[in-house]
DNA sequence: GAGTATGATGTAACCGCTTTCACAGCATGG
DNA sequence: CCATGCTGTGAAAGCGGTTACATCATACTC
C-alpha cells in the first residue's frame, strides 16, 4: 500500500498538504488539491486508518452490545443499525452479552479496548448504577430498549405501556370481557410495563383486572406452553388471551391447539413484537408491532450526531408500537 | 488512559522491556517482569489496541460479509463466528451486501479500508473471478457457502446434494412415489445442488424423474405459494413435496391449506434449512438441518489457525445435512 | 510604499507501541 | 586470563498519519 509520503513526494509537497487534502480541514489551493488528488488516484492511494485512528483518538468504529445477534428482534436491530453506521463510513463491531451480567460486563471491557468511539448496548442483566458509571467514564453510550434514570436522553425505548394498551384495548373493543395475560418476567421492565398497559386498558373499560388470569413466564415458546396450560388448569373462563411476546404466544397456540381450541371462534390471540414468526403460525397471528429496525437505525444516527458531530434528523427517544391484525383475534362468541 | 512510557518510567525500565512483558516474545527476567506488571496493574495500563495494530501491521478484526444480518440462516451464521473469534479475543466487523454484486463489492472495499486480518464472506452476486483476486490481493479470505473452484480450501460449504437425497429418499421410503419439487434459482449452486441429490434418491429407487413436477422459485415464502398453485394447475398427480427451502414449504404449506389439503395425510411437504420457523409451521416442518452455527465457528477456526496461527482443531470444509423429522411428513396415503 | 492581515504550505512533534540492533555483564571453556 | 556465547536490557527507528506552529508570498489598507 502507497502512504502519504509516496504521494507528497510524488507531487512535491509535504505530507501536511496530502493530509490537509486528505481531510478537507484546512484550505488548501485548488491546484495543489488537484496534483495531490490525482496522486492518490495513481498510487492507488487509501489512508490507513489505523494510522488515523492513533493520531487522531478516533476509531470510526461504534461497538454494539446485544444479547444474541440472531433472533428476530436483535437480528433486526443490528440490521438498522448496520445500514446506517455503514452509510456514514463507520464500522460497527459487535459482541454478545447473553443477557448474564458477567458476560456484558467482559463484553463492554471487550469493546472498550477497541476504542470504539461509541457504544450502543442493549442489556438486561447489568444495573443501572453499572451502566451510568460506563456511561461516565468510557466512550459515549446509547441505550436500547430500556429507560435508565439520569440518562433518558441516551435511551431510545418501546413504549411498552402503550403496547400492552392497545393490544387489551383491541380486544376489549372486540367485545372481549375476560382477557387473560402471559407475561414475561416481571422483573424486567418491558414485561411489567406491557401488563401495566394491559390493565390500564382494562380500568379504561372498566373490567376489574384478575390476578388469576395473568401468568408470569419467560418469554419462551416453551414458557408459553406451561403458561397456557397453567391458565387451563385454573379453569376460569376467558376469550382472549393476550402474550407477551410472539414466542411465547406461539407456544400457547400449540397447546390451545393439543386441546382441541379453535383459534379464533373460541379464544382469541394476540402476541408482541411481529417478529417474522408470528407470520409463520397458523392462524396468523395478531400482534403488537415493535419498529425494531427503526429503533436500531435511530440510534446510529444519534451516534452520527452526538459523537461524529453530523447534523440530521430530530432523535425520537420513544418509539410508540402498533397493532398488526391478522388471524388469530377475531370477536368475542359472547 | 496509561501508556507504556508512564509504566516504564514508573518501574525504571524503558519501554522495550515493558512492550517485552507485553507481548511475552522475548525473555525477561523474572526479577523485572513482576516489577512491570505490577505498575501495569497499578496504573490500570490497558495497551493500547490501535498503537499495536499501527505497530504490528495487524488488526486483529475480522470482517464479515453476508447478505443480510438478520434472518436465519446469516444470524445463526454471525453467531458462530462471534462467539469463536470472541474467545480468542478478535474482533468481528460485519458488513452487508444484500446479494447484488454492487454492493458486494463495494462491502469488500469498506472492510479493506479496515486493515482486516481476515475476510470471512458469504457472496452470492460475486463472479468466481472476482473472488480469486480478492483472494490474491487482500488478506487471506474464507468463503462460506460456496465452492470455488481452486479455492476448495478456503471454503466451508454444505453438502447440497446429499440434503436434497436423504429429503426425498426419506419420502420414498415412506412408499411416496409421486414427489413434486420446488426448487430455487437454478443458477445459484446450491439450489441446483438439492435438486441434483433429489434425482438420484429417485433414480436409485427407479423412480423417473419428471420434469413437470420440478418448479423453479425463489427461495421466498411468496415464490413458495406462487409454486404450489402452479404446481396445482398442472393437475399432475404427487403425494409428497420436497421444497429447497424453510420459506418456500411455509408458502407452500398455506396454499395447500386454502384449498383444504390435510398435511400430511394427503401431502408430505419437506422444507430445507431446519430455520426456526420450520417449528413455528402447522403442522410443524420435517426438514434438513443446515448446521450453520457450527459452519460459523468453522469458519472462525479456519481463520484462528491460518491467520493468528493457533493451532486447534483440523477443518472441515463439506458438512453433511441430516433429516429433522417432524409432522409434515407422513407414509404416502397409497 | 511601509505595515499588516490573509492564505497556502512546510517543519517537526506527536499518537502509543514494536522491534532491530547494539551493548553490558556474566558464565563458560580452553 | 582471554576469547566466546548467552541473557537481559536500552536506544532509537519505524508504523502512517494529524496538527500546532512557523514561514513566506501575496493582497489589502492608508
Amino acid at each position: 500500500m502507497a502512504t502519504i509520503y509516496e504521494v507528497s513526494k510524488l507531487v512535491g509537497v509535504s505530507v501536511a498538504t496530502v493530509s490537509r487534502v486528505i481531510n478537507g480541514s484546512t484550505r488548501v489551493s485548488d491546484k495543489t488539491r488537484q496534483k495531490v488528488l490525482s496522486a492518490m488516484q495513481a498510487l492507488d492511494y487509501k489512508p490507513n486508518p489505523i494510522a488515523q485512528s492513533l493520531a487522531t483518538n478516533r476509531s470510526d468504529c461504534v461497538g454494539v452490545l446485544v444479547p444474541e445477534v440472531h433472533g428476530p428482534v436483535f437480528g433486526a436491530m443490528l440490521s438498522g443499525i448496520e445500514a446506517e453506521l455503514r452509510d456514514a463510513g463507520k464500522f460497527t463491531i459487535f459482541a454478545t452479552g447473553h443477557n448474564l451480567e458477567a458476560k456484558e460486563r467482559e463484553a463492554i471491557r471487550f469493546l472498550n479496548t477497541r476504542n470504539c468511539d461509541a457504544l450502543i448496548m442493549h442489556v438486561e442483566a447489568l444495573a443501572d448504577a453499572s451502566i451510568h458509571r460506563q456511561a461516565h467514564n468510557g466512550p459515549p453510550i446509547l441505550i436500547m430498549n430500556r429507560v435508565v434514570s439520569g440518562l433518558e436522553d441516551r435511551c431510545i425505548s418501546l413504549d411498552n405501556e402503550h403496547g400492552g394498551y392497545i393490544a387489551t384495548n383491541m380486544l376489549l373493543e372486540m367485545g372481549h370481557r375476560e382477557i387473560a395475560y402471559i407475561s414475561g418476567p416481571l422483573a424486567w421492565g418491558d414485561a411489567s410495563d406491557r401488563l401495566a398497559g394491559h390493565r390500564r386498558a382494562l380500568e379504561e373499560h372498566d373490567q376489574k383486572f384478575d390476578e388469576r388470569l395473568v401468568i408470569e413466564s419467560n418469554f419462551h415458546e416453551v414458557g408459553g406452553s406451561e403458561a397456557m396450560e397453567e391458565l387451563l388448569r385454573r379453569e376460569l373462563p376467558f376469550s382472549a388471551v393476550v402474550c407477551a411476546n410472539d414466542e411465547m404466544a406461539a407456544g400457547a397456540m400449540d397447546t390451545l391447539r393439543a386441546r382441541g381450541t379453535s383459534i379464533p371462534d373460541e379464544v382469541s390471540l394476540v402476541g408482541f413484537d411481529n417478529a417474522p414468526l408470528s407470520r409463520y403460525l397458523y392462524p396468523k397471528l395478531s400482534t403488537v408491532n415493535y419498529p425494531i429496525t427503526e429503533m436500531g437505525r435511530m440510534a446510529a444516527h444519534w451516534v452520527l450526531e452526538n459523537v461524529y458531530g453530523q447534523s440530521g434528523t430530530a432523535i425520537q427517544h420513544v418509539f410508540k408500537p402498533s397493532l398488526v391484525m391478522r388471524a388469530s383475534a377475531g370477536r368475542s362468541p359472547n
